[in-house]
DNA sequence: TTGAAAGCGCTAACAG
DNA sequence: CTGTTAGCGCTTTCAA
């Protein structure tokens, strides 16, 4: 990789020179600037990113922190940060916390040093439950962006992308409500999340509003076990139900995988909405009825707002909480 | 974040002083140096990674290439590199190909200047398809280090981390066989993909070794439909099968499914074999025996090669392929 | 035992 | 129109 100093060396002309022929600076003349660039083509040169970031204190770069990176939605969020910010000439520094609070505080502290402009994060299970937020605030003392979307928290004021977890499910609810459902069951594998317990009481308040009782024995959870099979099927042996909610991709399918094997003569009678992706939703014959959180808008809108800010070098004007909206897609 | 200079200054003491101390420099009294230890401490202070990188010509950061993040496999490699170079002090930075060449070589471009000291990368179907790797080469003229992984090729000499594709096919297509099983079916979503036309050879071959002849009508190729579970049910409304050997986890789970509702009666005698994991294969119920490839080991693996070469500062030394083994779970 | 100075590759203010 | 110079934050000779 040859260097600017180089490039001018062997034009014999000064670094500054070659530095602003590239930069189509107007104080050149047409006949260096040529000759500089195509040399600068010849040689492929690049301006060195390390460099560059330490002159003019920008890395271009933005530190991604989710909690795990298996779960389809966070490989969509990903994603979609990971096109909007490539589009628009970032790199992007991805840490996986694996829900820790420690791992991540130390990704965030590894991160911080120089190496980004700002951070994109959804918490960790660990930092929300113990509403352990310090580790955070230090994204704001030392000058840097930060946005949150999806596990978010009222305790630290910043740009948040979210969608409206008891809404979308309130409004799934009622979908299966008007097909004339009254013994819906509700199956989570997040209970432990916040908006686990968001999308449950989605589901609770819309029986409730048309005046059906929520029994509690209908809902289960699947969260953490290790044997989510044999709870599934201990359910349906003893509950009798007839529509499901479903507060994420995995139960969703488990659901309805044991669903047909178990309960075949009724199975297609049983309509079950649960939260998934267009792909995931084709994994089930017939495809899973799904709402979709639009992961990867979801994504590119963290970006999006992000590097606005970096890029207005406004840090610290009003916070904007994006709620994307989510899509109910029957089949 | 303080700055070394700031730091100098308010001890009264010299900027390569502050330095050496920290660094535990012998030749720095130990009052001076617990002194300025603890100022660090109180100061929060942490070297700034460019400033480190610039100086030093390292980076500590790996770029990463992978053909498509949505993948389960390819999002559980980067998991275990993710995790194996953050254990050894390197960052990741993560780029998407999204199969195509261009976006491969853009991606490259980006990361050679500076930004990186080496690349974990999986090659693009388009690379692949049209054998163009031009670009790839780029990485060893400019001295940096590069591990290919899962979809490689014999024309760029460098590390690699791969499975036995062809012969874990073929042992599950065995086991098939041991089970009395010869209306074997082939299922694949990926035959576009060097890798897929391996793990069929391994079906065929097994098939053929054992005096069964290939029937080609067995095989189905979903690559690319936009109508899979049309095709699937088509499929199995032609053929009459006794078992399943499936290329990937997306068809393995939509083709159990479709079984499980078109033919409810004989599907539990029907077994199906698949690439998939831990996680993806409960998604089914009964779960669904599998092909593990390891993906977080080969991820990690591919990263302690890389991360070698470059503390060894090793570059040249001869090319190392590690097979990956597979293992087959059955339930 | 400490400090001054050079230099990694680059940009930009200023001088010529 | 082109070049000189300083400096981003750090490490590392070399000198004091």
């Amino acid at each position: 990789m040859i260097t600017l100093k180089e490039l001018a060396k062997q034009l014999n002309v000064s670094v500054s020179t070659v530095s602003k022929a590239l930069h189509d600076a107007k104080d050149i003349s047409e006949g260096t600037k040529k000759r500089i660039k195509e040399a600068a083509l010849l040689y492929n040169y690049r301006p060195n990113k390390t460099a560059l970031a330490l002159k003019v204190n920008k890395t271009n770069t933005i530190g991604v922190i989710i909690p795990d990176i298996l779960n389809p939605f966070f490989a969509q969020a990903l994603h979609g940060i990971e096109d909007y910010a490539t589009e628009h000439n970032y790199d992007t520094i991805v840490c996986v916390s694996h829900d820790q609070l420690k791992k991540e505080a130390q990704s965030l502290d590894l991160l911080m040093q120089g190496r980004v402009d700002g951070f994109i994060l959804s918490l960790s299970s660990e930092s929300l439950a113990q509403n352990d937020f310090l580790h955070i605030d230090q994204i704001a003392l030392n000058k840097k962006g930060l946005v949150l979307f999806d596990r978010t928290t009222d305790q630290v004021d910043c740009d948040k992308v979210v969608i409206d977890d008891e809404k979308s499910v309130y409004d799934a609810t009622q979908i299966l409500i008007s097909k004339g459902k009254n013994k819906i069951a509700f199956v989570s594998n997040i209970e432990d999340l916040n908006l686990g317990q968001l999308r449950k009481k989605g589901y609770e308040k819309a029986l409730s509003d048309i005046g059906i009782e929520v029994n509690h024995s209908l809902s289960l959870d699947l969260t953490g076990s290790l044997d989510p099979h044999g709870l599934i099927k201990a359910f349906l042996s003893q509950q009798e139900i007839d529509g499901v909610i479903s507060a994420d991709n995995t139960s969703s399918l488990m659901f309805k995988s044991i669903l047909k094997s178990e309960k075949p003569d009724i199975n297609s009678e049983i309509p079950l909405i649960g939260f998934s992706d267009e792909k995931n939703s084709l994994l089930s014959y017939p495809r899973i009825d799904y709402i979709d959180q639009n992961a990867m808008k979801i994504g590119s809108k963290a970006a999006e707002l992000l590097i606005n800010r970096l890029e207005s070098k406004d840090l610290t004007s009003k916070s904007i909480t994006f709620e994307m909206p989510t899509e109910i897609h029957l089949f």
